[in-house]
Parts: C-alpha cells; sequence; structure tokens
DNA sequence: CCGAAAATGAAAGACGTCTATCAGATATGA
DNA sequence: TCATATCTGATAGACGTCTTTCATTTTCGG
C-alpha cells in the first residue's frame, strides 16, 4: 500500500520542475510541447489523480450550484425546493453553496431568460429541468462556453446541449404504469383514460408512448387524451366531461401534474359507490392523503430526493473536471397504500450526496 | 459570506492558545477543566466545524472499511460484492480503502469469529448483515469498544448493539408484496403459498408478516409456509409437495433465496399451460431472466446499489465522529416485466456515495 | 551573433489540521 | 519553601496543492 502519486513525483518522473508540471495539469504560462508530453506521459505512467481536497483547500475553494426550478401550483416541484434546502446541510464535509432560482414553468423564454443572467454570477454547476426550446439551448450553451457545467433533471434535452441527464426513465415509468394497469384488471376488458399536462412536456410524452406500448397487445382501450396542463381546474373540468361522455372507463392514468382536480372528481364518484383505478405520479402530501383515503390506487414516484443527490455528485464531478461516474439508475418508486413510507418531516431531511 | 472558522480563531475566542485547543478537541495531554470549558464555548459560539479535508491530508488518512458478505450459493450477496468492489474507484475524490469478507450464512459462529478476527486488523468500520445471535452481539461489542464502527445492512439486529442500519423496511416489502398479490387478483378468491428460507432471519420473518397483515382482511388464504433453507433443491422439492397436495393455489411469494428451484417448478408448471401468479425477491441474472420469459411476474429489488452506497455514506460520518445524516429511505425497486431496466455491466458500475 | 521572447527552475507562503517538542507557568503536597 | 506534577504557550514541520515571484536558460528571428 504505497502512497498515491504526487505532483512532485509526477515532476521527478517527467524529468521536469515542479513549476512546470503545475503549468501543464493547470493549463497556465506557455510550455514546450515536448515538456507537455512528458508530464502527460508522466501522469498516465503513475496513474496520478488529483488530491481533491488537498487542491480544495489551497484555493478556499467552494463549489457554487444553482438549481433552477419550476414555479406553480406545483407541489412536487415545492418538494423538490425542499430536498435541495435540505442537502445545504449535508455538505457537511465539503464546501457547497446552494442557490435555487424559480422560473415560470413551461415557459422556454424565461427559463432562457435565467440562464443568461445566472452566466453573469459564479457558479460552477446549473441544473434545470429540461425544455426543449431554441432558446434555451442557445442559452445553455452560452454558459457552458463560459465553462459552467449544466445538466438537466428530471426532463431530458437533446444530449449534446447538456453535459449530463439526472432522472427516470418515462417511457419506463409509462410501461410500469401499464403494466400495473393490466395486472389490476386480471385479464378482463377495460377503457384507459390517460391525462396530460401538454404533450410538448417530453416526460409526458414519454409516459404516455410507454403506457401505450405496453397496453397495445392487451384487451384494454384508449379513451380520449386530455391535457390538464399541469392545473388543477383545468383537470378537473376535462375529466368531468371526459367520464359524463364515457361511462364505460376503467381505469385512469394522469402522467402529469394538477390532480388536486382528478381527486375531486373521483372523491365524488367514490362517494356515489363506483370508482376506475386510478394511478397518478409523484408523492406529495395532497396525492399521499389522497391513496391513504383509498381515492386512488397507486402512485409512481420519481424519488426526487435521488434525483437531487445524484445531481450534486454529478455537478461535482464535473466542477473538479473529474470523469463522470455511472450512477445507479433512478427507478421509480411504486406506492401503494400498503407501502406507503412514512412521512418526514421535510426540515428534518439530510441527504447523502454520494 | 464569511470564512469558516478554524481552530485559531476558536483559540483566540477561547483565550488559550492552539496547543490547547488541539488538547480539548483531539482529547489528549491534559487540561485544566477551565480551559476546556472555555474551548468547547468557543467552538460552539462560532459554530466550528472541523474540516475533514484538512484534517485527513495531515494525517495521510486513509478510511479502511470491511463488509462482511454472507457465503454461499446465493447470488443476491454475489451482487452486493459486485456493487462494493465497484465501489472502490468511486472512492475517486478520497482515501476509502474497502475490503470484503465472506461468511458461512446463516452461521453466527462464523460471523462472530469472522467479526472477533477483525478486531485485530486497522479497520475504521465494518458492515455486515444482521444475526441474532448473543455470540455475535458480543463480538460487535468488542469491536465498537476499540472505536470500530459497526453496521447492518440488508437484515438489522436490536438497535442498541449496532451504530446504524441501512436497508428497506422488510415488513412494508411484505406489505408490498401483499398488496400486489391482492392487486393481481382482481377481487376474486385465491391461495397464497408463501416461502422463507427460514423464519429465523429477521428479514425473511418480517416480509411474512407483512404479507399476512396485508391479506388477512381479503379473501385470499394460505397454503401453509414452506422453508427452503435458501437452497435451491429444498426450494423446489418442498415446493412441488406442497403444489402436489393443493391444486388451488393461485399465488406463490417468495420472501427468500434459492429461487432457482423455484423458476424450475414454475417453468413446467407453465408449459403444462397454467402457473399461478409468482413474486419473489431480488433481481438477479436469473431472476431477471425468469421475469423476461414470464415465468415470474414481479420481482421486489431492494436496490443493494443503494443500500451500499448509503452504507458506506453512514461508516464516514460515523469514522469522522460526525452527526449521521438522515439518509433518504431506501425503497425497493418493484420489476415488472416491463420497467426491466438495461442490465449493466457491474465491471462498468461505479456507485455514487452520494 | 545579438536582442527579445519563450520556456524553465527554484522557492516561498498560503490553506487548516495534526503531531511533536520544549520551555515556562501554575498548582500540589510535603 | 522546595520538589514535583500538572498545565499552558510558542513554534515548527508535515500533508498536497495552488499561486506568485524572480532569476535563469533556451530558442529563434533578424
Amino acid at each position: 500500500m504505497k502512497r498515491a502519486p504526487t505532483l512532485v513525483d509526477v515532476a521527478t518522473r517527467a524529468g521536469v520542475s515542479y513549476a512546470t508540471v503545475d503549468r501543464v495539469v493547470n493549463g497556465r504560462g506557455s510550455v514546450a510541447e515536448k515538456s507537455r508530453a512528458s508530464v502527460l506521459q508522466a501522469v498516465a505512467d503513475l496513474g496520478y489523480i488529483r488530491n481533491v481536497a488537498a487542491a480544495n483547500l489551497a484555493q478556499r475553494r467552494i463549489y457554487r450550484f444553482c438549481f433552477i426550478i419550476p414555479e406553480g401550483t406545483n407541489a412536487f416541484f415545492d418538494r423538490v425546493c425542499d430536498i435541495v434546502r435540505a442537502m445545504h446541510p449535508s455538505a457537511g464535509t465539503d464546501p457547497v453553496q446552494l442557490v435555487i432560482e424559480r422560473v415560470a414553468a413551461f415557459d422556454p423564454a424565461a427559463l432562457a431568460a435565467c440562464l443568461t443572467a445566472l452566466a453573469e454570477r459564479p457558479f460552477d454547476g446549473v441544473a434545470l429541468v429540461g425544455l426543449s426550446d431554441a432558446g434555451v439551448d442557445d442559452a445553455i450553451g452560452a454558459l457552458r462556453d463560459k465553462g459552467v457545467a449544466v445538466l438537466t433533471m428530471i426532463s431530458d434535452m437533446p444530449t449534446p446541449a447538456r453535459d449530463a441527464y439526472v432522472g427516470i426513465d418515462n417511457v419506463t415509468a409509462g410501461r410500469t404504469a401499464g403494466a400495473l394497469i393490466v395486472l389490476s384488471h386480471g385479464g378482463r376488458a377495460g377503457r384507459v383514460l390517460p391525462i396530460v399536462g401538454a404533450l410538448s412536456a417530453r416526460d409526458h410524452a414519454d409516459r404516455l408512448s410507454g403506457l401505450r406500448e405496453t397496453l397495445a397487445p392487451t384487451d384494454l382501450t384508449f379513451a380520449p387524451l386530455i391535457e390538464g396542463l399541469d392545473r388543477h381546474e383545468v383537470v378537473e373540468a376535462r375529466l368531468r366531461a371526459a367520464l359524463a361522455a364515457d361511462r364505460s372507463i376503467t381505469a385512469i392514468y394522469s402522467a402529469g401534474a394538477g390532480n388536486a382536480g382528478l381527486i375531486r372528481v373521483v372523491a365524488e364518484m367514490s362517494e356515489a359507490g363506483r370508482r376506475p383505478i386510478v394511478m397518478i405520479h409523484e408523492l406529495t402530501p395532497r396525492s399521499r392523503a389522497a391513496l391513504e383515503d383509498g381515492l386512488i390506487d397507486v402512485i409512481i414516484d420519481q424519488r426526487p430526493e435521488d434525483e437531487v443527490a445524484g445531481t450534486l455528485t454529478l455537478l461535482r464531478c464535473l466542477a473538479d473536471r473529474r470523469p463522470l461516474p455511472q450512477l445507479p439508475q433512478i427507478v421509480p418508486a411504486i406506492y401503494l397504500r400498503e407501502n406507503l413510507p412514512a412521512a418526514v418531516d421535510p426540515a428534518l431531511l439530510k441527504g447523502s450526496a454520494a
């Protein structure tokens, strides 16, 4: 168990001075091509890896990261904010400073403006919920050109735009929902009503296509899709209309938000004696209550705790210019009445980065 | 944004020298009670927290942790080993050395002996799969008296014995299985055959009680419990006998290991035309294949990646004598045919401690 | 071959903590 | 009051990296 190689070892091996090694690895000053090559060779030979702790100590480095979270009447994103806030103390051992910015949901212009403004501030990394938009792409590009790491969470964007994506596979999530719906029908026929916020939201669209894929070979049919804009009044009104128009619906799958409206409608049906199977996404105080009260049957939760923790891990790697580890895949949790975890006071939550 | 307080600041505030502060916080030499008090007061006033990176740098510290993993014909524990091994590089930024010891499964004497032997080696922490046994308790106590952190994973032990537990709530896992069985029966009657490795294994017993609890208020009845000792031949033989004796079984729930035997039996039934609903635990190459082949219906996986990562996080905290963070609860993943994640080459896996 | 530019080496001080040593101060008991 | 013990302060060198300065060497164009 020999000591890990240091920059001094690299210098010796390369036959140059420490100063030259430093110029190479930290890219400053001018170095002859020959020297640069021999230093890099020595680094490779020795398997040198920078001691990040020592480096951070010397520079009194603070990691500054920004989370851009959609703003709106969306309990899920409030939860994400709570989790990010709870991560502060979790830094514990290392100096991370987290800032949350909230921008209007589904508003590419606002998001792009936010990103542009961020470029003026000294951030090492930015995490945002992906949105497909050329302006956003450009703003991200500008940030990354400045050396700021940018990654998407929850909903992805085209690969080249961001450094990484942390989140669930939404097609698979939709398939999961489909499989559970199939399971709950036990081979009998049925009719499924899908609800999304907007088909332009990639995560919603992905879930829907996963659902379709899974139900295609079965006896289950689809009622016309509802777009609820993630707003509970809209969801409520359109759902009510759809149910009135079609009495044969046996299952409802809501891939987006605005489920308060859905729950109101289902509560009425439930009192009236019969309600369809209901599956929705994201654990929130309201969805939890509905599950406990028997108004809905399944909650598929994307585990934002894991997503935020993974995001932080990757942001740190990117900031250190280290290779990105392959994080364990984030698998959505399936909550039924019987396996709801005890409610956790978010103020007490302290996540783990790693 | 002012600089975090250092020991020099503490010394100044307490009106003593750095040397005295050092004596207090690192508990060496002798210090007058008055000095100790004023130092501690200063620490509290300033909210001093030791800079672990600097401390580790100065001591050239290496964290040495040992994972004790049950040995046997158990693919799940092989997977755990792979994950632990894959964590090595994940250390990445910090100097962690991991050692794996394997001991015979379900053998308290062997486990206790292993723990005792470990006390002679310079470990900072040990993780083991809990086993209820007085000898094991004593061995753990001896280790902890030496200052070694000890925590249980996967299966717990009585609280006072270990420093922490990382793993799923097995009662809830059993309830989950029960709920899915109920769902899949869609209100029809049925008969459930439970299989465990041994009732003396706490995780198995917990799962069974969760299952019983959930099925109690339903129309579903229980066939007599099978104890399969986690060995596939035993499981196969006893299952065959049970199925021959009782043709009315509509679901099988296996809470333990040895599922290769179960799969063989189910494969035959499947070919013969009809098989019951089958739910088992843990994602392994074999169980994955069985799910893909339509021989079983659900795999409940306890996500050992998360368990190992969480274990490492806590071991580090314990080694640093830092307060333990509240890790996000580990929720078992429910895998159906439709949401099986892509198989990951374990050699490529690099986990996140965070 | 000379002058300017480019490349290199040597060194020192910082970051916050650990560890060690040694001299001096205060307290304790006889 | 003296001889011990018990405390305390001052200081210095590590750990591995960053950052800067200054002097020296090499290279190259003209």
